[in-house]
DNA sequence: GTCTATAGTACGATAGAC
DNA sequence: GTCTATCGTACTATAGAC
């Protein structure tokens, strides 16, 4: 009696799975819900069936890949918060980043998908879901990155938040193209040594003397 | 005879401001001919006259910007370059960067909708025309930041640049919410401030050492 | 739970009068 | 150069048989 009458559990993934990629590939309004049921091979009703409109399958595709990748995050920030190690930018920056990494190297057009949700596709009301998510993590990312920097002006740090997340998400965006770009790299190593690069090039510029310091600012 | 008969450039310009709002806003594919020419308060036919497609009016918006923006920044950076002032990277993210500040603060949509061109909006066939723009700007930006990093590995310079880009395009695209979220300052100060601050924080990233470097690296 | 069939709507593009 | 009217198509969503 493992799974009784119903291949449901199977169309509805089946569903999801094909709509993460075309939405992340061509965005939401390129997506009809026929190119989603032909990838997914599955009839057109489905959709309407098992979610009820085409936003709320876009809603259904975000959770579930947001909510893991947001816990990934939060899970790195405290183990490293509660590891007792000197305050610094660089393990809260891995906590941001690398679950994008990681849930990357296995759906190729996940990040994707995150980024073109952060500030591009999606209708008023779908924003309001999406952004919810993102302001618990903004905050707990905040306070970490504030203790790294105790001397920061609030605004700065703020906007050099804003600066790493850019970065990040253009790196994400464009991971595909880089791929190619690397000519005769090997492809796992590439994602783990730009994960690298992506936290020394964010670490410096998070580090960078305040422009409302003066010049000397031994404490 | 300043304008003879015609009152088309007029038509044609209501056209493209409208178009350009929509498109940044909504994006192409959630923007019909009927919102636009509705905004510009012209006849719907009156796109395909002048223009012979939807996807030939995007183009013709992005190229009404993109010129004078990519010409102020090869202006800039040949200005700097002939002046004769020693290798660094401010002076080069300032040409790379400032004439989206300024665009910016005369149509506040117009660097937005720029992001959505650079990786996300636009069929294949416009993503050829607006990438070939691109590459000579890359070019010329790649050879002037080369010659002030000189012992950066070429991969990792490569990588640097798109975090640089990725920083500047999420600044961009949400000007309109920092603006919002830096309550109680004066608009326009803040755009160069924010400018100031991009550079600050790139030019700090850029420099970091090179991860293939080791830690000593005097000449 | 899955299907077919279709209602109802919006779209891009064009023909042809003025 | 500008308009009205419309063609042909594609879409989301749903009703109802199985």
């Amino acid at each position: 009696m493992t799974d009784q009458n119903q291949q449901s559990p199977d169309t509805k993934n089946r569903i999801l799975d094909a709509a993460e990629l075309l939405f992340a590939e061509k965005g939401f309004d390129a997506t009809s819900l026929r190119m989603i049921t032909a990838a997914a091979q599955v009839n057109l009703a489905a959709v309407n069936y098992h979610f009820q409109s085409k936003e709320a399958l876009l809603q259904a595709v975000y959770a579930r890949r947001a909510g893991p990748v947001n816990e990934r995050r939060l899970e790195l920030l405290t183990a490293y918060e509660n590891s007792g190690r000197a305050p610094a930018v660089e393990p809260v920056l891995d906590a941001l980043m690398r679950p994008l990494f990681e849930v990357g190297s296995e759906r190729e057009c996940v990040p994707r998908l995150m980024v073109r949700l952060l500030y591009l596709d999606a209708k008023e009301t779908s924003r309001a879901v999406f952004a919810a998510q993102f302001q618990e993590i903004f905050r707990r990312f905040h306070a970490a990155f504030r203790r790294a920097l105790p001397h920061l002006p609030e605004q700065e740090l703020f906007l050099r938040m804003q600066f790493v997340v850019g970065a990040l998400a253009n790196t994400m965006a464009s991971m595909k193209n880089l791929h190619a770009l690397s000519q005769g790299q090997t492809e796992g190593a590439v994602s783990m040594k730009t994960l690298q690069w992506l936290i020394q090039f964010t670490a410096a510029g998070l580090r960078a003397p305040a422009s409302s310091e003066d010049s000397a600012c031994a404490s």
